[in-house]
DNA sequence: GTTTTATATGAACGATTCGTCTCGTTAAGT
DNA sequence: ACTTAACGAGACGAATCGTTCATATAAAAC
């Protein structure tokens, strides 16, 4: 041990930190992502396993488990990773906003990204942490409706007695249960039908 | 050996089957099914693992392999052993209908129901035996609405350029994704106000 | 009653997967 | 130069999986 012992500074203060470490590959956490996702076209959702993934990101588990703990924390990392950032439409009505969607988030859903968020619906039933990320985000994705159902509002197409939390809702579970039940052609305009005359006046 | 071989009867005839065997223990399936549920409960869903049945049920492994090749398979058993028959009530307004089911399957979801759909979902995303038949469980529960839709249709209830089959999608997505995000609790009468008015004229 | 046959049981098996834990290495900070 | 932390590679025990035995038992066929 030297004389500057570890924990202080010349000044006394407890040093928190004298090296950050290496981070050889800063690259890990992308070489593992993309190993998890190659490994879910190629193998299947079955062949994600941990030790697969650590062969394929030709990475260590330890490093893996460092960074997710938990497999449903890996799902999320990489839906993460493959989500880019989305703005709803502004057509001026709103039936043709929530169509615009969900033909965006079908096309989108067809991708590999469909499959992981599947998982990931399919994680949180039986994994409290996924639940509660999972939770999360719908919450955001709500609150990004709920800017589109408030310009609905002041152009006067919504019946005023209904929740907006609700009409969000109902949105993304219809969305929901098509990437679910694997119907993901259908077009947004017919499922509007339902929906969008729900919500008007 | 006898001089009757196996597989030929005094005729010269091949005799497809001499004996149809033995069932010592008609309680297997119930025992399997009910130990299934008591680990669900206890253990929660990380504890439905087929050696733990096999010792609940004091049943050999192989036992429940013959009969539920797949863990899916299993967990649809279980949800057919508890799931009573139902019938949507007719109150003469499709709103109510729609809000006494959602009331209905909520509270029954509440239970050991819930639990077990919700897996049975989650599987299905990685089982496709487990996806036909949740696919088939769910046409046939689409076809239980359009009765009803039938019903409001000929009382001149519905939007008639609406799919009768888009109305009951709809109603199903909002009531799996209730049960999905873990919010049961929530009344029918508050959920039909944006179905209800989507289906109605 | 005896034989046949299908099923049930219980234990063991090899194969995977999991999550943890070393080990020696590498690179960033001091 | 020295310290520190993350790294790759893999060994490890535990748990689970799905299969395969040998054995037992009960219903049906004779």
């Amino acid at each position: 041990m030297t004389q500057n012992a570890v924990g202080k500074n010349e000044v006394g203060k407890i040093a928190q930190r004298r090296s950050i470490g290496a981070r050889k590959n800063p690259n890990a956490e992308a070489a593992i992502l993309d190993a998890a996702l190659t490994l879910l076209q190629s193998k299947g959702v079955k062949g994600l396993t941990m030790d697969a993934v650590a062969k394929e990101a030709k990475a260590g588990k330890a490093t893996i488990y460092r960074w997710w703990p938990t497999r449903g924390a890996l799902l999320l990392g990489i839906y993460a990773r493959i989500k880019g950032p989305h703005t709803h439409s502004d057509t001026g009505h709103i039936e043709t906003d929530i169509a615009a969607f969900l033909d965006y988030v079908f096309e989108f859903w067809r991708g590999d990204a469909g499959p992981v968020f599947a998982l990931i619906i399919a994680e949180a039933q039986s994994d409290a942490s996924v639940a509660e990320a999972l939770a999360q985000y719908r919450a955001e994705r709500i609150k990004d409706w709920l800017v589109v159902i408030d310009r609905a509002a002041e152009r006067g197409e919504l019946n005023v007695t209904l929740e907006r939390e609700q009409i969000a809702d109902a949105i993304i579970a219809v969305a929901w249960h098509h990437l679910l039940t694997n119907r993901l052609h259908v077009k947004g305009a017919e499922l509007v039908q339902v929906l969008g005359f729900g919500i008007l006046k």
